[in-house]
RNA sequence: GCUGAAGUGGUGGAAUUGGUAGACACGUUGGACUUAAAAUCCAAUGUCCAUUAGGACGUACGGGUUCAAGUCCCGUCUUCAGUACCA
């Protein structure tokens, strides 16, 4: 009976379908744990082998919190929202939800093959309604919220309103806009309700604003910034401007501070959390106002201009010496002087042209311009002047510095290039070189009141005196901006939103879902609209509390329906709450409160690194927020999060003849251009190589010096010229072009034939000459790069399951490296875990059925098996599973050697490689007798007894170096080791009757003889 | 520039709190079985020197600590990722 993986695959498969096996209860004794995979975008490429790695590898955690006692929550779905099924629906007019359905289907089948241990019946699709209609619901909490800073969380809009009517909005700290004006509670109530729903619009968590978009007036649509390649659109190289756009936004600036310290608490690793941490990007200093000293020469009435700065450094308040402006600061036109303005308007159209990236990419060039005014400073009432440079983003803080030359390198070098005073601020430090950025160990000098202190006092001093002068306020700053919330496109979750007389009203939630309408193309309409403004029954009637046909709108009874859709991070942001409902109980709630107790939140999150600022920080801003609002128990979503690495592929280069022509004609170009294309000539990567070297072989010179002359040949016969002196001459010469892998065996060479007659470039190849080895084999260059279609690298799981199965692939895929790091991928190695499946089933099944019995375990099969037991437990909670492969494999060596037939070792050892290859365990145990799924099946119990040893083969070393080892009971003590070793033939021949200087003896590791 | 991760045979990678560097595989070479191939099994395989015995060198590079360093410390280089004139 030999392993017939296909079958036995397929068999199990089923039965683990058949009977359930990993649905999970939303009750048990057990303790619960939930295992949670970042869900996929179903694409219509299908899955390639680096896809399932992240999903293996949480298959194998789940499986082995099966067999530790957990009650596990597993379950999969799917992203199916999003821009390639929109992209494909422009192209050939297909309904994404059609394509999306196709696109899942083959993702559903190649992880069936898998064999992970889904819970499939909870299943969630971003895209169904029934589910997007949570994500609406989740929309409306987000308008019916605001931020209360005292209190640091969200409450009820409804309960603003109240303060609001009994106070104004004077006394309340809410997270609001920045042009919030102030009313008393009689204005309030004064206010029409128009007027009021504005306001309140000021304070939601999810508001309408004017944001800057890229906008594309070609495409008709709003791109991505990584969509824009140096100022054009990616896509067709069309021009993109700044647009404004009134669109949705998430107030996600609100939770910035509970962002950054909820990490504190997660078992995440440093490298991500740091990059949350650059992105929410906190700074603590102050807010200072600076005057702008009137021009005396201007004729006009100088109204007093203020200029507002954040700086993290208050204390170096004494030594700025000048301000920056950026180019785009609203003072600037205002403050500028007669003289200095047609040079300051040249710097402002100069900079504006940069693009922001260009502006930010180069950091060598200094540039700048004096306005011509200056500021008074607020303690010394010294004029400072102000300078616009580019250096300054308007987009950061307010726009503006106050620069303190001594303390910062980027005014250092724009004082040393324009020539401004550089006062030294600080006790005792040299800065003719450069500036002094620390804070650490440093004096505050020539700074007035500040003399002699150090940065935590002289900022505390320095906050509390501008707040005397009315010039100054302590503050903490956020990088993290609030996130547009906003679409224009098909594919999306439509909002339950319309329109009464331009302001936003919400659906009642009764009324949920909002479904996405039918359109007869999926592009923005001519005047620009995003494509649900081609819908035709796109709008809400208030009597019916339906969507009607645009015709009827009257705006009193019905209004026209919001025509953006939600971003793709919307649906993501809370999927992994839906989980925890049972599919038959979802009706009526997104979860269940009694789910969302027993689940409370993701213990083990697999997935890749690029959501490090998007998926990761949307999630746990919305957790927060239904946290707040009493719908969820839990502040974060995700305990702990592993992301793993990326697999890259193994292209293969074969290289291909290049003539350079050398001919005194150009109009035969095309022609012979033509002509070398046809008749391609390929060399063996080795022979390329000794070519280069020159010394490749007779043959190989004779056929290039053949092929030439052939070449040239072809070329004259092909133009009809009558003179016979044409000066022809080639350079021959090769290119590397990818070949796909499929066509080269594990010792790089090559099908020649495969090549040949490939359908897809075949026709180019069918007559190609090759250079072989000389002993006639073919070799390609190989190099590693990432998994993609157009570099011919892409491996499909689907044909290793059918070759080798599915176990050989997941514990291949284990094997190849440590689950974060990047690692290439090379069919080839997989023979190495195939042959020790085969082997594994060997130990258990002979020629003529089983051979396990009831034979009596000798102590180096316990030994094996718990030295086993140790290693893979420690494994898999290190989540190292590359090594616990690696440990299967010497089990199986050693207990082959040993003969082993005994089912008391072979029986747990099951369930140690159950997780990892979980068919093959499955078969093999019930072949055993056992009439039960091995997935529950409780995990061995590592017993420390079996491995304890009676001696030590020790490493004798000399000066460190190891000479031989010497088998020493593990009893002996340090000195009769010493003693046995400086006694023995070997330590004398070592040391050739030199006396040691001194003799280490690590009982039980090491002895080192010195001298 | 800053932050983080990494650098070990021909290749993927092992190596516990510093204690036998290269486990386990792939590949390569040789052998057994076979008419042959596949499959399987056995052996060798870091580099260099040496017929052997054995020896020298060796974890990116240069130093250091230590009886002992891939591992700890200092400096340098390279690669990858994130981020970017963040005041």
């Amino acid at each position: 009976m030999t392993y017939d993986f296909n079958s036995i695959e397929k068999k199990w498969q089923d039965y683990w379908a058949k009977n359930e096996t990993f649905k999970a209860s939303n009750t048990s004794d057990k303790p619960k744990y939930y295992v949670l995979d970042m869900f996929p975008y179903p694409s219509g490429a299908g899955l390639h082998v680096g896809h399932p790695l992240g999903y293996i590898a949480s298959d194998i955690y789940a499986r082995y919190k099966r067999h530790k006692g957990f009650n596990v929550l597993h379950p999969q779905g799917y992203d199916s929202f999003g821009l390639p099924a929109e992209q494909y629906a422009i192209q050939t007019g297909q309904h994404p939800a059609v394509t999306t359905e196709t696109n899942i289907t083959t993702y559903r089948r190649q992880l069936d093959q898998i064999g992970f241990s889904f819970d499939w019946s909870r299943e969630v699709r971003t895209s169904n309604p029934e589910y997007y209609k949570w994500t609406q619901w989740i929309f409306i909490q987000l308008y019916e919220s605001w931020f209360c800073k005292h209190a640091n969380k969200a409450f009820p809009i409804s309960e603003l309103e109240k303060v609001f009517a009994r106070e104004g909005n004077t006394a309340v700290e809410a997270v609001c806009d920045d042009n919030t004006g102030q009313f008393t509670a009689e204005q309030w109530n004064n206010f029409s309700s128009e007027v009021q729903q504005e306001i309140l619009l000021k304070y939601r968590l999810t508001y309408l604003a004017e944001t800057e978009v890229n906008w594309c007036p070609e495409l008709g649509t709003v791109l991505a910034n990584d969509e824009i390649v140096n100022g054009v659109s990616e896509r067709g190289g069309h021009a993109v401007v700044r647009k404004k756009m009134t669109q949705w936004s998430m107030r996600i600036s609100a939770y910035a501070e509970r962002l950054l310290q909820g990490l504190d608490d997660l078992d995440w690793t440093d490298a991500l959390k740091d990059i949350q941490k650059n992105w929410i990007g906190k700074s603590v200093g102050a807010s200072v106002t600076f005057n702008v000293i009137p021009a005396v020469s201007s004729s006009a009435v100088e109204t007093s201009h203020k200029i507002d700065v954040f700086t993290t450094r208050p204390d170096t308040i004494f030594g700025v010496s000048f301000m920056t402006l950026a180019p785009e600061h609203e003072l600037v036109s205002q403050i500028t002087t007669e003289a200095q303005k047609a040079e300051v308007e040249a710097y402002i159209e100069k900079s504006a042209k940069r693009s922001e990236r260009d502006r930010m990419a180069d950091v060598k060039t200094i540039s700048g311009v004096f306005t011509g005014a200056y500021a008074e400073h607020p303690f010394s009432k010294e004029p400072i002047p102000i300078w616009i440079g580019d250096y300054v983003l308007a987009s950061y803080g307010t726009g503006a510095v106050m620069a303190v030359p001594c303390g910062d390198q980027r005014d250092y070098d724009f004082a040393k290039h324009f020539d401004i005073a550089i006062p030294n601020i600080f006790e005792g430090v040299d800065i003719s070189e450069e500036a002094y950025a620390s804070k650490d160990n440093v004096k505050i000098a020539n700074s007035d009141f500040l003399n002699g202190l150090a940065y935590k006092k002289a900022s505390k001093l320095a906050i509390y005196q501008l707040e005397q002068l009315g010039q100054g306020v302590g503050k903490t700053n956020y990088r993290l901006r609030d996130a547009v919330f906003s679409r224009q496109r098909y594919w999306g979750e439509p909002f339950p939103v319309y329109y009464v007389n331009g302001m936003p009203q919400m659906i009642d939630a009764e009324h949920l879902p909002i479904r996405l309408p039918e359109v007869e193309k999926y592009l923005p309409t001519e005047e620009g609209e995003p494509p649900l403004g081609r819908a035709d029954v796109w709008a809400w009637c208030t009597e019916s509390n339906s969507v009607v046909s645009n015709d009827k709108i009257n705006n009193t009874t019905i209004h026209p329906l919001e025509l953006n859709t939600m971003p793709g991070w919307a649906g993501s942001s809370w999927y992994f709450f839906r989980y925890m409902e049972d599919a038959a109980n979802r009706d009526g709630v997104f979860a269940s409160e009694a789910a969302l107790k027993y689940w409370e939140n993701v213990d083990l999150y697999i997935g890749g690194s690029e959501h490090a600022t998007g998926h990761l920080l949307y999630s746990r801003f919305w957790v927060k927020l239904l946290k707040d609002r009493g719908f969820v128990n839990v502040e974060e979503p995700f305990k702990k999060l592993i992301n793993q690495g990326m697999i890259l592929g193994t292209s293969a280069f074969v290289y291909r003849n290049y003539f350079k022509v050398n001919f005194n004609s150009e109009e035969y170009d095309e022609t012979i251009k033509s002509l070398i294309s046809k008749n391609p000539v390929l060399i063996s990567h080795e022979e390329l190589k000794k070519l280069k070297q020159e010394n490749a072989s007779e043959k190989t010179y004779r056929l290039i010096e053949e092929l030439e002359a052939n070449m040239e040949n072809l070329i004259r016969r092909h133009i009809q010229d009558s003179e016979t002196n044409l000066n022809i001459s080639l350079d021959f010469n090769f290119l590397p072009i990818h070949v796909k892998v499929q066509y080269v065996n594990a010792s790089d060479e090559l099908n020649i034939n495969g090549l040949k007659s490939d359908g897809e470039f075949g026709e180019d190849f069918k007559d190609a000459k090759f250079i072989t080895e000389e002993d006639g084999t073919f070799k390609v260059n190989r190099e590693v790069e990432k998994m993609s279609k157009s570099k011919y690298n892409v491996v499909n799981p689907d044909n290793i399951v059918a070759d080798y199965g599915a176990d050989s692939l997941r514990l291949y895929e284990m094997f190849l490296g440590p689950l974060e790091q990047y690692k290439p991928w090379n069919t080839a190695g997989i023979t190495g875990v195939h042959g020790f499946l085969k082997k594994l089933w060997k130990l258990y099944v002979g020629e003529n059925g089983l051979i396990v019995n009831d034979a009596e375990p000798t102590k180096d099969n316990l030994k094996t098996l718990h030295k086993t037991i140790k290693k893979v437990q420690e494994d898999i909670e290190n989540f190292s599973f590359n090594t616990s492969v690696s440990t299967f494999m010497i089990a199986v060596n050693e207990l082959s050697k040993q003969k082993c037939t005994s089912k008391n070792i072979l029986e747990p050892l099951l369930v140690l490689i159950s997780p990892y290859a979980p068919h093959i365990a499955e078969e093999l145990w019930s072949q055993l007798g056992n009439n039960n799924t091995i997935s529950t099946a409780p995990f061995p119990v590592f017993d420390a007894s079996h491995l304890v040893e009676s001696s030590k083969k020790y490493p004798i070393s000399f000066n460190g170096k190891m000479r031989f080892t010497l088998e020493l009971p593990m009893d002996m003590s340090k000195d009769d080791i010493e003693k046995t070793v400086m006694a023995h033939e070997k330590t004398i021949a070592q040391l050739e009757g030199r006396t040691p200087k001194k003799v280490i003896v690590v009982p039980g590791k090491i002895v080192n003889i010195v001298g």
